[in-house]
DNA sequence: GCGTGCCATTAACATAGGTTGGATATGCAA
DNA sequence: TTGCATATCCAACCTATGTTAATGGCACGC
């Protein structure tokens, strides 16, 4: 998911419909087998069926989906909170790569467990609906921005995001946050080259709109970053109505 | 959603495992409102909060993500037994238009309704779910395509898709099946321009590789097509593990 | 049967972004 | 400290796709 980490707040273990599924994996789980990975290494590939969900507790991950012809193209980046393998059936393949960016720990938990407990708690089984509500909601966000909008406004588009996901974490300060995506990963996940990636940043900086060096970035003006890329906060807590943006043509 | 009417089977009722969420809607609901629209109006507008759900009963739909600017991409195409606002929480607004290609027909079904009888259903609930991974891993599809593909394999893969779509309602016949999409819809889904659109149709023509006129389309060779678009269908059914597709770059 | 309007088709031209290949920088390991 | 690998940056060139604008065809209503 691209925005899967919905607000983190301080709240109490009962009021289930506002914790994030991550919580309630842990709160309803308890201890799981965590496992380490370095970076740069594969977690979980393309038509792979494991009997596991699981939950990012540490770390970066990308998400890829990879052609026969060997193009691929990053689908969302993942980081702490974020689940991955939430189709329940025993033996469901995943249609995407996981791969981390930086040293990540995962989380552990069988799917049979999983849907055991699911089956027992209502409430349970409707905050999951409703971050894969989310992640669907996310997906064709970014379905329509690689479709739309042009090289500047996608990676701006990314940095928003990236930005904005963390701000809900409390993981900014003065406009700064961490960003460990290579110019490369980011090409990969706005359907473009390398180089010309270079470029957009370059522009960007030079626009004043960013700062980005040694994997943080910092956005001194969000507002105008977000202008420029068309960014729309309200698809990420679903709770704040879209803009309402007529579309002219029918 | 792009292909959310999975395979409609003869089965018995009882077997809920392998039924469509369209037919299970049916199924418990019964008797639903029914409501019509010519072609060309709007079902539903990007930041609408409705307190039903719908299914997709007769004629083609269009989803589309508007743009603050005006510029709009289309995210999926509808045909019956499709779904939509099938985020069951009472007034979480829709973050796409829908609206009409032909005549459409929708059944309605209150939202409170849909959730009391899913809380009594495990079986139920989980043929819910598992469409809703059906239409994460078609967009996630899409996402991929979007960012990854030229324009001919684009307008290609959207051929493939609406094809094997109805071939697996038995809506095809002789290679042949119903296209009721013009050239400047088709253009909105494939984010090309109406002009590039034509050179590319004409383009798979000229190879021999479809006909399409009069709302109509004809693939002789499919697995040329879906050679050529880099089409797969592993991700249709869930069943079959997709083509492990190595990704060379990590 | 004749307009009216949408849709498909062409052509000429403009440009965003891809490709190649190489030069610097930066970080990590020995 | 040196060396190696990875990442960033740069320039020259190329091509796919966008833009604009005009024409022709077909379907539908009168």
């Amino acid at each position: 998911m691209l925005f899967s980490g919905l607000p983190t707040r301080q709240e109490s273990k009962g009021d289930v419909q506002r914790l994030s599924s991550s919580d309630l994996v842990m709160h309803f789980f308890g201890q799981q087998t965590l496992q380490s990975y370095r970076a740069h290494e594969t977690i979980l590939n393309q038509g792979d069926c494991t009997g596991y969900v699981f939950i990012l507790v540490r770390g970066w991950t990308e998400r890829r989906l990879g052609l026969p012809d060997g193009r691929c193209q990053t689908l969302s980046f993942g980081m702490p909170g974020d689940l991955y393998c939430t189709d329940l059936r025993a033996r469901a393949p995943v249609n995407y790569t996981v791969s981390t960016i930086t040293p990540v720990t995962i989380a552990i938990v069988g799917k049979l467990e999983f849907r055991a407990v699911l089956t027992g708690n209502p409430s349970l089984s409707r905050a999951f609906w409703r971050e894969q509500q989310a992640s669907l909601a996310i997906q064709q966000r970014w379905t329509g921005m690689l479709g739309l909008l042009g090289a500047t406004e996608k990676v701006a588009h990314l940095f928003c995001e990236i930005y904005k996901r963390q701000e809900h974490r409390g993981g900014t300060r003065d406009g700064a946050c961490v960003f460990p995506m290579t110019q490369t990963q980011i090409a990969r996940a706005c359907g473009l080259t390398q180089v010309h990636t270079n470029r957009t940043i370059q522009d960007l900086r030079r626009r004043g709109l960013i700062a980005l060096r040694s994997r943080r970035l910092v956005v001194s003006d969000f507002e105008a970053l977000a202008r420029l890329a068309q960014y729309d906060c309200g698809y990420l807590d679903g709770e704040n109505a879209p803009t309402k943006a007529a579309c002219a043509t029918v």
